[in-house]
DNA sequence: TTATCTGCAAACGCTTTGCATCGGA
DNA sequence: TCCGATGCAAAGCGTTTGCAGATAA
């Protein structure tokens, strides 16, 4: 099926979903929070979601998908990942996970979380409230371990 | 002691720590690294460290301190830790260690390791070498935490 | 009707890049 | 001496801000 007739499919379980969350439902969230929902298991950028949008002829500004990250982000539609600096990335899964980033092609992965809530481990801080927990892990990803043991990146130093 | 003595004093080992991991010691690296150990247990961003040496009639341009920066952390003598887009920061530190953010004060501190090397936690990806396994704690910290509880602010939904 | 959100453009801050010069090993 | 790092300025990129107008509820 083509993208209009899908969009007009899920419209009203997106515009639903956005009012359950107090959030109201206009076209632009519509459109990203629907074109996060079409591409799951994968990680956007603010850039790549406006890049994506414009081409299917329903551009938004730049601005405007910030802003309705942000809400989406707020109301706990969409979860967001630092990766690195400058590297927000952005996606519609329900369930929280982890990370896990490749030095040498830069390709994000999903990394299931045991617990599958948050925070799934103890920071052991005493009189703070910890509400999340995100692990990123940095390594080489399969398809970069093949061959590239002897050329592999130091290690960052990222604590 | 003032800053010079304090300088002089371990300028030998700055530079014996610098040649050891495999980097010429020069005076931006000197005084970066300097600074960074002068003070250990609190977060810098490039920003900081480049205000600091030009208080202390030390300046570096700001495009060389994030050179200094990075051949430091890839020599494995500095770490560094993305806590939010636009939020690098950096340490010198020598112990693994995670970190926490502070949501309403944007605070980092530091959370021990208690593995104490890394990575820390499995991240269950066969065919994947993950070296390192950075984790970031959001919520509240303990100053916040006090008669803040019922302006707190959602969670953010960072995966 | 009204509070909220979007369109829009511009500015902002962090970071990177390029090249000539300088300096450590 | 020679390779590598720095000084310097400028651009790059991702992100935020401000306000007038549009829109969902």
């Amino acid at each position: 099926m083509d993208a209009a007739r899908a969009d007009s499919l899920i419209d009203g379980q997106l515009a639903a979903d956005l009012r359950a969350a107090g959030l109201r439902a206009t076209r632009p969230r519509l459109l990203v929070l629907g074109y996060l929902r079409r591409h799951t298991g994968t990680h956007h950028s603010a850039e790549q979601v406006t890049g994506a949008l414009a081409e299917a002829d329903q551009a938004l500004l730049r601005g405007s998908v910030y802003s309705v990250l942000a809400s989406l982000v707020a109301a706990g539609l969409v979860l967001v990942a630092d990766v690195g600096p400058g590297r927000t990335l952005y996606e519609a899964s329900d369930r929280w996970h982890h990370h896990f980033v490749c030095r040498a092609c830069g390709t994000v992965m999903d990394v299931s979380c045991v617990v599958g809530a948050k925070p799934c481990v103890d920071a052991g801080m005493p009189g703070a409230i910890v509400d999340e927990a995100q692990i990123i892990f940095r390594g080489l990803c399969p398809a970069c371990t093949d061959g590239a043991l002897d050329r592999a990146m130091p290690p960052s130093g990222r604590p």
